[in-house]
DNA sequence: TTTTAAAATGCAAGCCTTTACATTTCTGCA
DNA sequence: TGCAGAAATGTAAAGGCTTGCATTTTAAAA
């Protein structure tokens, strides 16, 4: 049978074009060092076998991959598509090819996925957010691979990353919101656990209370999983309580979009009755009806500095530097000023 | 220093935990044929090291890698994420990983993933619609790597695909659409050039307007990349046009919800002055102000059979066979019949 | 106990590529 | 034409793991 047929190697390719092994490889990996009639017979051979080179072989053989890893939480909505795109596209740049594994939210998930990545030979990997046990971090240094860490940034930290403050940018946000009346807020947070990014969020609020003389039990706080229907029962569950909120900050722009869906299906108009206002600012908070005041993240940025940060340690061992990028607030259509 | 430390291998477990690397490798993959005590010794070996054993490695060994690659056109919006989360799902129930890699619907693209995906020892590929050379597929044989072709359903084709029937989906919906009194409509289409999908879906409003007697000049097509940007713009350019539609078909839900978007800013309601039909039915769809009328697709469905199939395959020798799913008409709130 | 089969373990070949080093072939110049 | 040095090519080892087969240990039966 045909499928029987054992799968071409480099040596069939050399045997095939009448050269070694070695200059078939030095064809493929440095086409410069070989004389064009050389090389014209072996791509011969290589198209006329179908061959294709064994990674693993050659990541035994050549002690690296090429090869960057990033680990997000969810690939289900966009929040990370955009930064893992520029991402992606910055990395090709440099000869680096990118591998994606999702997490669910879920430490023990991130965890085998960074084995994984590692096993697979990943020369670097991209993380997101600071908080994980420090076991990984021993394992990473044991097997040699650094690891970026990105969409947040601690001054404190002593692990590099390429972030924003996420605490700086809720409180900012937040401080904008009181200035404009409100007073009763609440949030529909993702779980904070193991999260530091929500975490560093709520805390932003808090904080903008707390220079505003807001007592802190004003802002009720609702912990979900990221996703629409989710958003959209916490806001239910909040408007549904006693004390109703004038303004309702969301842990990022999909609750958001959820709780608007809500608010539309509880005949409570927005901005009129509720504010509401996102975070990350990707293209659903525009396509929102009404249009999302959100907090701006940029993701493109974000993902092309990780990028370049990473060749350049993997090219020229230039180390990792931490790297502060700024939000912004995006005003748009739901987040008005209170009624007196 | 501590990083210069050589990684640990398969080898240094074994002498650590005083046994050949033969059982450590056992204890790895088949731990039920290794006495208790001694992979007790062995498993704190592996702890104390800070193992991961070396992908390439094994794979080489062994042949194979319980990897499935899956190659789709994008990662940026939701369309294909639901259906791949499945499949991720389903395979891990089998104990296969899922590599994905996106080709932003260019051929080339498509191709050079597809010899990445072999080369890092996939044991099989999913693939999105039945279009592309046939060299692939040859090359695809020589290495011996079965595909799967999903999203789209070819009954001509003798390739095995888990998918559905994209022309009769969107001749279903386009009779409807004509039954309510609609004769002008258009279509704003993915670029069919590379497509078997989009192309279908344009056949399939043809189809059905040819059955109602409606002439072909009666569809005004715009073809545009995918996005809710290049949605909106293309509604743009249609009702800009002399001779405006009352039913606006679109490739899919992204470009509809762009299509709302413009609408809006427009001024056009939607639907008192025109109808917009989406497809995919994914969660957007329901979030679009109005909530979008669309075709749905059993992503999910697909996804776990794909993987089924894919597993059996692999563990079972088990041959891929052609799948049919159903897509549904989910009426919701972007289709009015016309005004006389 | 001894015997025997089963279970556990070890040995060593093989998987495919890269690369340091050795060797051969060119090239240009005296 | 001969030669030095550069360019091209070849040789062979190494890289970490799995697995067929051989050997040892263990458990069960006699």
């Amino acid at each position: 049978m045909n499928s029987k047929r054992a799968i071409p190697t480099l040596h069939d390719v050399a045997t095939t074009a009448g050269v070694s092994t070695a200059t078939v490889s030095r064809c493929l990996n440095f086409p410069d060092r070989v004389s064009p009639r050389t090389k014209d017979k072996v791509l011969a051979a290589i198209e006329a076998l179908g061959y294709s080179p064994n990674f693993g072989a050659r990541a035994m053989a050549a002690r690296r991959t090429n090869t960057i890893g990033a680990i997000i939480p969810t690939m289900e909505n966009a929040i990370f598509a955009r930064g893992l795109q520029a991402f992606q596209e910055e990395l090709r740049l440099h000869g680096f090819t990118m591998l994606v594994a999702s997490t669910s939210y879920k430490p023990e998930i991130e965890e085998e996925q960074i084995r994984s990545l590692v096993s697979r030979g990943a020369d670097a990997l991209l993380l997101i957010g600071h908080d994980r046990r420090p076991e990984i971090y021993d394992f990473l240094e044991t097997q040699g691979v650094p690891a970026l860490v990105t969409w947040a940034f601690d001054a404190a930290s002593h692990r590099p990353s390429v972030g924003f403050d996420n605490q700086r940018a809720m409180q900012e946000m937040a401080t904008e919101v009181i200035k404009l009346g409100h007073k009763k807020l609440a949030l529909i947070s993702a779980e904070t656990a193991n999260n530091d990014r929500a975490l560093a969020r709520r805390t932003g609020i808090y904080q903008a209370m707390e220079d505003a003389g807001l007592p802190p039990h004003d802002l009720q706080v609702v912990e979900t999983s990221y996703g629409i229907v989710e958003g959209a029962n916490a806001f239910g569950e909040i408007m549904g309580r006693g004390q109703k909120p004038t303004a309702v900050f969301c842990g990022n722009d999909v609750l958001a979009v959820g709780a608007l869906r809500r608010a539309r299906e509880m005949g409570i108009s927005v901005p009129q009755d509720v504010s509401v206002i996102g975070f990350d600012d990707i293209e659903l908070a525009q396509v929102a009806y009404p249009p999302l005041t959100t907090i701006h993240v940029p993701h493109r940025e974000m993902g092309q500095k990780a990028a370049r940060a990473l060749s350049r340690l993997l090219l020229e061992g230039i180390p990792l530097e931490p790297t502060l990028l700024k939000t912004t607030l995006v005003y748009r259509n739901t987040l008005a000023p209170i009624n007196f």
